[in-house]
DNA sequence: GACAAAACAGGACAACCGGTCTGTTTTGTA
DNA sequence: TACAAAACAGACCGGTTGTCCTGTTTTGTC
């Protein structure tokens, strides 16, 4: 003891590295997790430095209030995501559609692997906090429109490669992110990712199986391994 | 002034009437507009008792907790509106996609009318507290799945009375219902509610509009009268 | 090395929230 | 009228939350 302390009297306490971008993805990272998991109002900021291990002096120093922190990760991680699931997947398919039905089965079948059902990032923060404030809802508005873009984008490309004739791209857009929307909302409720799959069908106007009487699809309700 | 504290000591100090039921009911409905309007996290119970002019001890009287109250919000009144604004309209419908065509524009009219778009009452709460308590989550789902099969016996009664022979009942009103959320879902972030008709349009599988270059639809971007 | 700015630490605080507690009044019942 | 239970009033409290503030350390720059 008395050697630790002679330590800390001669040399310079200890090291401290400093490590601005570094720290501040550290807080984004928990930040996001934190809001998709409890939301806005939900998640305390002290709780937040805790799983991040930051002072209050360094997340005030990066983010001065919660609502700046809340701007940043819509801002910053939200639309990545939006553009990681969606965007760039529909940008790569062949069309449109086969663009949005890939991306569909792909968010069912990450949910059906992962047991638990989040929700849509961009849904859950928009549906909290549209009304709370304006600078939200702007920041919420504009990723719902490029992820509309994107696809009614796709779409013309469609038509200009001689498809989708008969297609209104906007509305198109819409209805797919509508749909995908509140699927996510229904699947996120019952903890039950087969509605995707259903939205997804319908969504692709395709006939009822060759069987009548067809065996009734079995629902999952999936239990998640958390906390209660 | 004496006059008053003469009379106060006479009489029994005044009256008080006892109305268990209707102070119960003017709390759910504070609760639910409150509810509705900043989410159960956003929404604090002194203000709520302030707008309604009800106690701490009358509150806690009627409701022992805040997730007491909001469950009750939950089974009795979301669960109201929505039998009003969608399940009564569906059945009473000639047939099921009628139904539905019919609160697309119900809504949509009167969206645009009040000029302000407050969101889906089972989506916002939904989406708030699905993941938060699983009592919260047993209810909201409760609703959603009586949605459901409210739509899907309205299209299994067209299938007796000869139509709707292709369609699956169970994935249609999934989808019905997913495309409404999913609306509302934007109509409420952009403060727009022509996205509704959008995909109501879509829904119907409608074609394009017969002139090729038609005028670019302008989308109303509501404004709130109230507060920031 | 000098120095200013950025980066970080950590405590303090005032406001607020939900729940509890005690006490009073009203109401149904006999 | 007597009385118990329900209905209501209002103050109170422990805990939490977001923010602020002061001080220290690191880093870039001349």
């Amino acid at each position: 003891m008395s050697a630790e302390i002679a330590q800390a009297a001669k040399e310079p306490p200890r090291k401290r590295t400093n490590d601005p971008e570094g720290l501040r993805n550290k807080v984004l990272d928990v930040a996001e997790a934190s809001f998709q998991a409890h939301g806005y109002h939900g998640s305390a900021l002290g709780e937040l430095m805790a799983t991040a291990g930051v002072s209050g002096g360094a997340l005030h120093h990066h983010f001065p209030t919660k609502k700046a922190l809340a701007l940043a990760v819509i801002e910053e991680r939200v639309a990545a995501a939006l553009d990681e699931t969606w965007i760039s997947p529909v940008r790569a398919a062949d069309t449109a559609r086969e663009g949005v039905r890939a991306v569909f089965e792909a968010v069912a079948a990450e949910l059906e692997q992962q047991g638990f059902v989040r929700g849509c990032p961009l849904n859950n923060l928009a549906h909290e906090l549209s009304l709370a404030d304006p600078d939200f809802r702007a920041a919420l508005a504009g990723i719902f429109a490029e992820w509309r873009q994107a696809i009614a984008d796709k779409i013309r490309a469609d038509q200009q490669a001689g498809r989708e004739q008969g297609t209104d791209p906007e509305r198109f857009a819409a209805f797919a992110v509508a749909a995908y929307s509140g699927a996510m909302s229904m699947a996120k409720t019952a903890q039950d990712a087969s509605v995707l799959r259903d939205c997804l069908a319908e969504l692709e106007g395709s006939p009822m199986p060759p069987f009548p009487s067809r065996a009734k699809r079995r629902r999952r309700i999936l239990l998640r391994p958390g906390k209660p």
